[in-house]
DNA sequence: TACCGACAGTGGGGTCGCAAT
DNA sequence: ATTGCGACCC
DNA sequence: CACTATCGGTA
């Protein structure tokens, strides 16, 4: 295949809104060598090119191919993925966009923008082809609802405002079939990025994971631990391959721990690790998002409690604060107390939940929901399947512009961008809004919390509020941002 | 038939590194 | 030194 | 992180 039958087969699957449609148009080409690389390298999310706006060139009608999953081009998205970066990249890019001909410029566009533009992402390419598109997936929560606990009691663990921290730990052994496992410990983010700022609770980790097999299969304490997890855990390496889930805090503020995470040669000194839960990690390894038999989470948080025993002293591991509710009630009242005391809220766990790669039902989240009414300032286009209606409005809070660009259906995107062009265009005839229909009117806005620079955290529409009065009077502090 | 779970695709504040100015 | 962009975290 | 829209399997 060439770049323009890759063209033709995007152009059938974006045609088509059903989504069984599009997997089996997959499916078809699946074995196609070039349409897999144009996918792998399209959507694996640890290719990178820097570029999300993309130089404008003169295209030719005529010109170089996509040709077979080979050529030359695929050393341009290498060199960008491997780092090449300002008008370097930007003379590549530009140098090959006015070299392939229109279909291939597109395909080679796309490609960059890691967006193919036909309603696939990996999660249907790796349900058509397994394995084709690298991925990441930890456990994740919904938003709490009631309906959703099944059996009394819960186990709330804190919500701590932090960093979420997989920490991959590895004993040095070998196997039985005699392979060779290294002694390693790697930090890894929700989506599988590297940390690499806490390479100082590597050792004590490591440390605390190996008293923990040692006694674990000396039969210390494995008498009183589900014997489903003491089985995987001792006829395979996994009780020695596992995988330490955290949640990272420096200094009680979200930007300090931000700051302190993503410094490029730093040591976050002050960042504790608090731990929440402990899983094999042959669990990691495939394709399977869950395993039963990889132990429920009263086994789980029990072996995280003798983890946590055997750190060295000194280290800032910890395990993360949890109770036991037997009642909406006690959760409710329980959400109160770790808010007074600063927290961000709880995680509420299913005693007899697995784990599972995927965000799922069996966590619930709890965490703040503030609601303020603003003014609406201006408004700025949507992109995308949102362009010719509204992106978002800007809105006054307390002196501070808060882009609000979340919230709204379909309708009132449309409706309000409507409602903006008719304020702009009173303004420009009558040089002032008479009656504006946006501008200036309320906004009901919901949002987790105030931020240290006085913005909103989260901020999301909710609904117009006509019916309540502006403070300053209607049209009050109107200032049409400049063109 | 009506509901709901999984996906895709929009959008936010804030932090860093890097390149251009 | 400052600014703007891209990648990531939430 | 937040949200809405849609398809298609389930209840």
């Amino acid at each position: 295949m060439i770049g323009n039958d890759i063209i033709a087969i995007l152009e059938q699957i974006a045609a088509t809104a059903s989504r069984n449609d599009k997997e089996a148009i997959l499916a078809k080409h699946a074995r196609d060598p070039l349409l897999r690389r144009v996918l792998t390298y399209a959507y694996d999310p640890f290719r990178t090119y820097g570029l999300k706006k993309l130089p404008k060139v003169a295209k030719r009608g005529e010109g170089q191919k996509f040709i077979g999953d080979e050529g030359p081009i695929w050393a341009v998205f290498d060199a960008l993925a491997g780092g090449v970066r300002g008008a370097k990249a930007e003379k590549l890019v530009s140098d090959w966009l006015t070299l392939l001909d229109g279909d291939n410029a597109t395909l080679f566009e796309r490609i960059l923008l890691k967006d193919l533009r036909c309603g696939i992402s990996e999660k249907t390419i790796n349900g058509v082809i397994p394995g084709l598109v690298p991925n990441f997936a930890c456990m994740l929560a919904h938003k709490f609802q009631a309906k959703r606990i099944k059996r009394w009691p819960v186990r709330a663990d804190i919500k701590e405002d932090g960093f979420r921290v997989l920490g991959f730990v590895q004993i040095g052994r070998t196997g039985a079939d005699g392979t060779i496992y290294d002694e390693k410990v790697g930090f890894f983010s929700r989506s599988g990025k590297p940390y690499t700022t806490m390479d100082h609770l590597k050792a004590p980790l490591l440390e605390a994971v190996k008293k923990l097999c040692a006694d674990w299969q000396s039969g210390h304490f494995a008498s009183d631990i589900d014997t489903r997890y003491v089985r995987h855990t001792n006829a395979t390496l996994d009780g020695l391959r596992v995988v330490v889930e955290s949640e990272v805090v420096s200094n009680d503020s979200f930007a300090e721990t931000s700051s302190a995470l993503r410094k490029k040669d730093g040591v976050a000194e002050g960042a504790s690790m608090l731990v929440f839960d402990v899983v094999p990690m042959s669990l990691f390894d495939g394709d399977d998002q869950s395993n039963p038999d990889l132990g429920d989470y009263k086994v789980r948080h029990r072996l995280v409690a003798e983890l946590i025993k055997r750190v060295p002293v000194g280290a800032k591991i910890q395990h993360m604060p949890s109770y036991l509710c037997g009642s909406e009630e006690e959760l409710m009242a329980l959400y109160e107390r770790v808010r007074a005391r600063g927290k961000e809220g709880i995680i509420v766990k299913p005693l007899d939940g697995i784990y599972e790669r995927k965000r799922s039902y069996s966590w619930l989240k709890i965490k703040a929901e503030e609601t303020v009414d603003l003014v609406v300032k201006g408004a700025y286009e949507g992109e995308g399947k949102y362009q010719g209606m509204l992106g978002g409005l800007l809105c006054d809070f307390e002196g501070v512009e808060v882009r609000v660009g979340g919230g709204y259906s379909d309708e009132e995107r449309k409706e309000f961008w409507r409602l903006y062009q008719h304020d702009l265009k009173a303004a420009e005839a009558w040089g002032c809004v008479g009656e504006p229909l946006l501008l200036g009117t309320l906004v009901e806005v919901e949002y987790h919390e105030t931020t240290p620079d006085g913005s909103l955290r989260h901020p999301r529409f909710v609904r117009r509020r006509l019916d309540k009065p502006v403070a300053d009077g209607p049209g009050a502090g109107i200032e049409l941002e400049a063109a």
